[in-house]
DNA sequence: TTCCGACAGTGGGGTCGCAAT
DNA sequence: ATTGCGACCCCACTATCGGAA
């Protein structure tokens, strides 16, 4: 099979706008891809290369070549470069890395570059991904969508699965099993701005902490125990005290659902940033020694031969509660969300679990099952919100549909004392492209244009008089920004026309949200003290 | 007919290790 | 020693389609 006819598939499935549409240009092109062709085409429609890591990078594609006048290139041929790109390493790497792009950018057509530097950079926007690609695989193996996706959701790979739906259809399919060992998709929350809105979507439910720190699906068979993470790589090597304390449990075979974060002195979970670094860390003997991680579990998916995912949550809790009595998150079961002193005593109970650190609490159906890599109504996270009056000082061209608006926002807050420039001016904070409807991004864009001072290629500079009252979850320690502070998961709530930038709220309001943590305190009252 | 679940898109901050400079 | 880059951690939110109610 050629490049070409995947690339042009992807230009009509661009051009579609239909659901269905897009659905059958997909299944049309996998029903041509044959045996070894099929898994490189399921992945690439996805728009993900084969392999799941490359090193290549928007980096590698700022040099394009002019295109080829025809097409040459074949499936194998490409999915052969970027296999032999992703296992370079070592001095010299990087220019053998970009030479293999350049080679394969100047046998490429101008519809396959289009396609090269989507799969390459990792943005596609074809409007169709993973989740499409399972409607279509079934459409092109003429088998149920169900069987897909239950495959999907315990195998984890979508490229192996479409391989074996249209290789080997039903039957095909029906042999893959959830297995310990090998990582399923693992069950997602979905959010809710209220306990009781939750609860309402819910119905009966166990409200339980939410930790911040990083997800883990550990899966032990007899002695042998890996790690994975949300997205299923495999993290095993870099959590040995997880590995020790799940083989210390009193159980055979187990896969169990929780999340790893950082321990402190003082108990209080660390900051984010502290687990993920300490995650991200290779050196795992002196980070481990620096920094351990505690593990929390709050989920069995299989127990000593026992499949549980179908099970309702209650019954899950309870074999979990069985297999790990000391490593399962506390939580408060609510029977009836109807009945009010039931729901404030949860809400005394999520009001804790903010006390001690936490970053909410998600409530869990009593009811549901394990829907493996959905986000339903099953499970529904709570977190806190902070609101600010902020001020735009800057703006960016956006791209795709939002191309031709000013979509980014530099955020910042008040300087008064002019501790990071002026008196009187502003300190920026991050930026937000979040909660913007179209019509807030027609505004938008007319206003601060309206305000440009200067422009650079992707920025414009504008006076600092629009307000705008953003959300977020916190302030975090930043090693980018003036203050040493940023805002973490900030958006749009709206614009506030009717408030002069003098009525934003302060640097020294946003310092009030930091909660800093020990290591850091600890650092500060050193430094003080020399 | 209206409502709502699932998807894709549009990007955010931080951190690490590695290769290039 | 510093910088740039890729790969992952954590994400929120809106628009759209199409099936459910």
């Amino acid at each position: 099979m050629l490049l070409a006819d995947i690339a042009a598939a992807s230009e009509a499935v661009a051009a579609a706008s239909a659901r269905r549409d897009k659905i059958a240009l997909l299944a049309a092109c996998l029903r041509q891809a044959s045996g070894t062709d099929a898994p490189v085409v399921a992945a690439w429609l996805s728009g993900r290369t084969f392999q799941r890591r490359t090193g290549l990078g928007w980096a590698s594609l700022r040099s394009a070549p002019p295109p080829a006048v025809s097409p040459s290139l074949t499936v194998q041929m490409v999915d052969a470069s970027l296999a032999r790109a992703s296992l370079l390493t070592g001095p010299g790497s990087s220019g053998e890395r970009q030479q293999i792009v350049l080679e394969l950018m100047t046998a490429a057509t101008a519809p396959e570059q289009r396609l090269l530097t989507g799969l390459i950079s990792g943005e596609l926007r074809q409007g169709a991904a993973a989740g499409l690609i399972v409607d279509a695989v079934a459409k092109a193996a003429a088998v149920p969508l169900a069987s897909v996706r239950r495959a999907l959701a315990v195998h984890g790979d979508l490229p192996d699965v479409a391989a074996a739906a249209l290789e080997g259809g039903e039957a095909a399919l029906s042999a893959f099993q959830l297995s310990v060992g090998r990582a399923l998709a693992p069950m997602l929350a979905a959010p809710a701005p209220e306990l009781d809105a939750a609860l309402a979507k819910t119905g009966p439910a166990g409200v339980e902490w939410k930790l911040d720190g990083v997800r883990v699906q550990i899966h032990r068979q007899g002695d042998e125990v890996a790690v994975f993470t949300r997205t299923l790589d495999d993290i095993t090597a870099r959590v040995p005290e997880v590995v020790r304390v799940v083989r210390e449990l009193d159980v055979g075979q187990a896969i169990l659902d929780g999340e790893v974060i950082a321990a402190t002195a003082s108990g209080r979970p660390a900051p984010f940033q502290v687990t993920s670094a300490r995650v991200a860390r290779r050196d795992v003997e002196k980070a481990s020694a620096a920094t351990p991680l505690s593990l929390t579990l709050f989920d069995a998916l299989h127990v000593d031969g026992d499949d549980l995912i179908d099970r309702p949550g209650s019954g899950r809790r309870t074999r979990l509660e069985a297999a790990a009595p000391s490593l399962v998150v506390p939580r408060h079961v609510v029977e009836d969300p109807s009945e009010a002193e039931d729901v404030s005593r949860a809400q005394a109970f999520a009001a804790d679990a903010l006390a001690r650190g936490h970053e909410g609490v998600v409530v869990k159906s009593l009811e549901a099952a394990y829907t493996m890599g959905r986000r339903g109504a099953g499970w529904v996270k709570v977190k806190p919100r902070i609101t600010l009056d902020l001020v735009v000082l800057a703006a960016e061209w956006g791209h795709g549909r939002r191309t031709g608006k000013l979509s980014n926002l530099h955020l910042g807050a008040r300087d008064p004392d002019g501790e990071y420039g002026p008196p009187g001016g502003f300190v920026m904070l991050g930026k937000t492209f979040k909660g913007l409807t179209d019509q807030m991004l027609a505004w938008q864009t007319e206003r601060l244009q309206a305000l440009a001072e200067r422009e650079a290629k992707w920025v414009v500079h504008v006076r600092p008089e629009l307000v705008v009252e953003i959300a977020f979850d916190g302030v975090q320690r930043s090693p980018r920004y003036p203050a040493g502070l940023a805002l973490r998961f900030a958006r749009v709530l709206a614009h506030r026309p009717d408030k002069s930038a003098a009525e934003a709220d302060t640097i020294t309001t946003v310092r009030g949200h930091h909660v800093v943590d020990d290591e850091a305190a600890a650092e500060a009252e050193e430094t003080e003290q020399v």
